[in-house]
RNA sequence: GGCCCGUUCGUCUAAGGGCUAGGACACCACCCUUUCACGGUGGUGAUACGGGUUCGAAUCCCGUACGGGCUACCA
């Protein structure tokens, strides 16, 4: 049989879309491209107070630059459209009508008011929190309660209602979960969830049943947080005839941030990304960071998400996408939360950036290094010099600006004391011999440096640093001479040149 | 409060009844490099606690503690 997955966002980044959102739709779509299945991506639009502008073109650019389109989506299509909830709502009201006729659900007429005083009225020390549910609906303002004309009465006016299930008393119910196994609920402690909503769109509860059903969904992965209300769409799909259909669940363990769960502020607080790619929240202004601008590859991304709880059982951590899809088992992830660690995604992108090769990282950099560098005729050669030396894809310009700007300051801490006569003869004489190599190249440059330096009985050491000082301005850099052989002889001589004149 | 999930080095994790509990990140030391990194070698460092089952428990069972999630006309 054909495996189809889903993943469903709130068309808001901060609904889903931060690193353990990223993960729910990596394992998705590990374990469709796994089955030669398809990846779905569904919207969440059922709450027009959380919708945020131009957020779901940003969930697209996110699954894009990850490498995780989806097949099937509101802008990709698909046969089982439409896609968006707010266009189905003629299809879940009619599924809610066949649930209260049933006997499985109910018109509820309370208002906010009401069930605030509901709230408030049933409060005590040892239940904190009332729910709606069967021990309480009967002293209600609901079609349970009510008599069936006067249901029928407030209904024909169009008075404000939702749909709640009816929650059984006392049965079990229990789920399988591919990661955690079998897992029982006792229905009496779940409240009389509101199925559809006043405004006539459905919940979450609802839509993800019956949008799984009609999709011919197979498998649904989300977040461990949908835990508590599985029995709800158990019940609906057993209530709705669908049980056979019922799709597998696996319940993904939360990411955890540096105290407890993983938050947007944390990415602010402590100074790394929890988002894919940047974003600035429309409403307010705020931009949160993004891994993309952070310098972060997108094979580094998905490489150490895919590895935050998940492993193959050996010690490899290096996975290419088409190694995780093939690799990949829902049955080898945690059921434990992770806490996220920056240091390792950047051993990650570091061991990434590695394994490019040159004319990649090239690519890759453009938007990270600033035209009058990325233009010159040095930057392949310079490239190869310093790729390995970067962590960040932003680490790049602060590991060769020196290669493009002769130094305007020395470090005269390292200079002075080794500073005297015999070396300026010494840098003089090299000055010489440079000018007469027609080889230019750091072996030969390395060594008729060492050369000069034993016949006048100078130890290389002593000044091997000024000449690195001479060329860069400090004590950084690759192999002092592989510098003076990318920066040329002509370059290379003027600049020691000028520091001679300078210290 | 109730319900549910979880707990192996600081962090991510391996070990599914049986050798000195293995690896990676981070940290430390040494080597390499007369810079800083990379790299190499080595080191510090963990089965939450208490019972039980068993010849034998990180592993199975019970309890406790701790952490997390849910408890909305949010997802």
């Amino acid at each position: 049989m054909e495996k189809r997955v889903r993943v469903r966002f709130a068309p808001s980044p901060t609904g889903g879309l931060h690193l353990g959102g990223m993960r729910t739709v990596l394992y998705n779509y590990l374990f469709a491209k796994q089955h030669k299945g398809d990846f779905i991506l569904r919207i969440e639009d059922t709450d027009q107070n959380r919708y945020v502008p131009g957020a779901e073109q940003y969930i697209f650019d996110c699954l894009k630059w990850s490498g995780l389109e989806p097949d099937e989506s509101p802008v990709h299509g698909g046969n089982y459209g439409p896609y968006r909830q707010s266009e189905r709502k003629d299809i879940y009201r009619k599924y809610t009508e066949q649930l209260v006729q049933q006997g499985y659900a109910y018109y509820a007429f309370d208002t906010p008011e009401e069930l605030e005083k509901m709230r408030h009225d049933f409060k005590t020390e040892s239940n904190p929190s009332p729910q709606y549910d069967h021990s309480i609906r009967m002293k209600m303002r609901n079609s349970l309660t009510l008599s069936a004309d006067e249901t029928q009465k407030l209904l024909g006016v169009n008075t404000r209602h939702v749909v709640r299930i009816k929650m059984p008393e006392q049965e079990t119910v229990s789920l399988k979960d591919m990661i955690r196994g079998e897992i029982h609920f006792d229905t009496s402690v779940v409240d009389d969830k509101v199925l559809l909503k006043a405004d006539g769109m459905p919940t979450y509860h609802l839509a993800v049943v019956v949008d799984d059903y009609l999709m011919k969904i197979s498998h649904a992965f989300r977040g461990e947080e949908w835990l508590p209300s599985a029995p709800v769409h158990i019940l609906l799909w057993k209530y709705l005839g669908w049980e056979k259909e019922m799709p597998q669940w696996a319940h993904l363990p939360l990411i955890l941030g540096p105290n407890g769960k993983l938050s947007k502020r944390d990415g602010a607080k402590y100074g790394f990304p929890v988002f894919a790619m940047n974003w600035t929240d429309p409403k307010t202004g705020e931009l949160t960071e993004g891994f993309k601008e952070k310098g972060f590859l997108p094979e580094a991304f998905i490489n150490f998400l895919a590895l935050l709880g998940w492993n193959d059982g050996t010690e490899q951590e290096i996975f290419t996408k088409e190694e995780l899809i093939r690799k990949f088992s829902i049955e080898r992830v945690h059921s434990g939360g992770a806490k996220f660690d920056y240091e390792k995604a950047k051993w990650f992108n570091h061991e990434w950036i590695k394994r490019l090769p040159t004319e990649d990282f090239k690519l890759k950099i453009e938007n990270f290094t600033s035209d009058a560098i990325y233009t010159t005729n040095l930057i392949d050669k310079v490239i190869r010099l310093v790729k390995d030396r970067c962590t960040l894809l932003t680490d790049f310009e602060d590991q060769s600006y020196f290669f493009f700007k002769t130094p305007q300051e020395y470090d005269l801490n390292v200079v002075k004391p080794k500073w005297n006569d015999a070396k300026k003869l010494f840098f003089a004489e090299v000055i010489r011999n440079y000018e007469l190599d027609n080889d230019w190249n750091a072996a030969t440059l390395e060594k008729n440096f060492k050369e000069i330096a034993a016949v006048n009985e100078i130890k290389p050491g002593e000044v091997l640093l000024l000449f690195r000082i001479m060329l860069v301005g400090g004590k950084f850099g690759p192999g002092v001479f592989d510098i003076a052989e990318v920066l040329g002889k002509e370059e290379t001589i003027h600049r020691i040149k000028k520091a001679l004149a300078a210290f």
